[in-house]
DNA sequence: CGAACACTTGATGGTCCTCAAGTCGAGTGG
DNA sequence: CCACTCGACTTGAGGACCATCAAGTGTTCG
């Protein structure tokens, strides 16, 4: 039975990646027991970071990576008119930081969207470790690249689809998400606002909104300003057949 | 002096990445003298291929990353109903296959748009030489995260700019990668068609015609069916100031 | 209770897609 | 050498979709 989703969760952690409470995810997907001891080694350091702080913005230097251990994310580029787009949302047990490796410097702002806590992991001690833990570099290629197959994804939202597929795809990855980490897939809280929303899917904010009026008429879901219930998970996937 | 790009490059190629006739690119780029001579031990075959034909498709299974040694090549991803969108366009230097170590199988096609070689590289040994040469682990990471970044950029155009801004960027992108090149930044050809810019672009072949002659309206580029000049490129840099 | 903020809904207009009719250039065969 | 063809490209007309502007509703929290 899946648990509906805390928004801040209070929970007690152990300061090992070996008891971490996520499921297979972040650094440790499949890595062997023994191995998974080792990564502790890579935690620099635990943070906390408020609703509406960011953990780091773009342009500071490159410092580490930062698993997240709880609470969303959005990461942000600024554009030079001074507007923001969002580049993605981030779910406990994804990796942070991975656009800073590249040039030296974060390219877009980490922002967490409520209370959230990462680990952070200096990208020095991944490529060290790595030596001795023979799948950690291969992990970490992996997360890099299905990091990459994301954002193609998006793009292909962006470049093909209409509004409301692209609500409707948001909405089923969200709810993928939710439950490969143990939450409700269908009934759930948005951490984030509309305008935030439109601006990830390239839309106004009335336009999402419009679009999620449409997605309730047709009876697919039901919104409740952030809270969504999925009534019909095929028919809003079959909105985006032609998206893969 | 910049030289013209040539289409399909006869070079006689020495087999060795120390004599690379790329410039600072690939798995190469700050390396030691004496770790590029290593390198040599990751490249498992080169290919040849022709125009129009793939090095892989999607769904494949991962057997290789690709550097690029001579030639153009378009990504694009099939979607369900058929169609193709492209997810980007890749010059000799630059890595391709990267979107397939996630999932363990490429999440694109790659299509040859001009004859072209790439140098293969099984992926476990460049994990496997990273054990000896210290910087290549990190090379590769750089090599990812600038791909992610590459990926991000896209995104912004295609969620928030109009069609002409898009097209600038685009011809913004091309000019200053030949440039890298050392091809001629204001002076080349485009290897692909309207139809593929605009599918890259999220727009359609008919608005990326119109937003040629539009450019070429305001006296910022001179077109000749591919063949494109640049008269203006601070002037095309402009339009995308609200771009980053 | 009022203020601030997030969200919804309506009216209007601009941008880009669609459909359609050309033009241009390269390659082929008579 | 010229006609023919085919694919790539250009240009025009009309319409769909979404952005913009605007007004109003709902919720939260001091």
């Amino acid at each position: 039975m899946h648990k509906r989703r805390e928004p801040a969760p209070a929970e007690q952690y152990t300061a090992s990646c070996a008891n971490c409470v996520l499921p297979e995810l972040c650094l440790r997907a499949g890595l062997s027991p023994e191995d998974v001891k080792q990564l502790d080694q890579l935690v620099y350091a635990r943070r906390k970071i408020r609703r509406g702080e960011d953990l780091y913005r773009a342009g500071y230097p490159f410092a580490a990576i930062y698993a997240i251990r709880s609470g969303f994310f959005k990461s942000e580029r600024v554009l030079k008119d001074g507007r923001h787009q969002i580049m993605g949302f981030h779910m406990p047990g994804e990796m942070l930081g991975l656009d800073g490796i590249g040039t030296g410097a974060y390219a877009c702002n980490a922002v967490a969207l409520e209370l959230a806590e990462v680990c952070a992991i200096p990208l020095y001690r991944v490529e060290e470790l790595s030596h001795q833990v023979r799948d950690l570099a291969h992990r970490l290629h992996q997360i890099m690249s299905e990091e990459i197959v994301r954002d193609q994804r998006v793009m292909v939202l962006l470049g093909g689809r209409g509004a409301e597929a692209r609500l409707a795809s948001f909405l089923v990855d969200i709810s993928h998400r939710f439950s490969a980490r143990g939450y409700a897939p269908a009934d759930f809280d948005l951490p984030m606002t509309r305008e935030e929303i439109g601006s990830y899917l390239g839309l106004t904010l009335e336009t999402v909104s419009r679009m999620f009026s449409r997605l309730q008429a047709e009876n697919l879901i039901k919104v409740q300003q952030r809270h969504i219930r999925v009534l019909d998970s095929s028919g809003l996937e079959r909105m985006l057949e032609t998206v893969v």
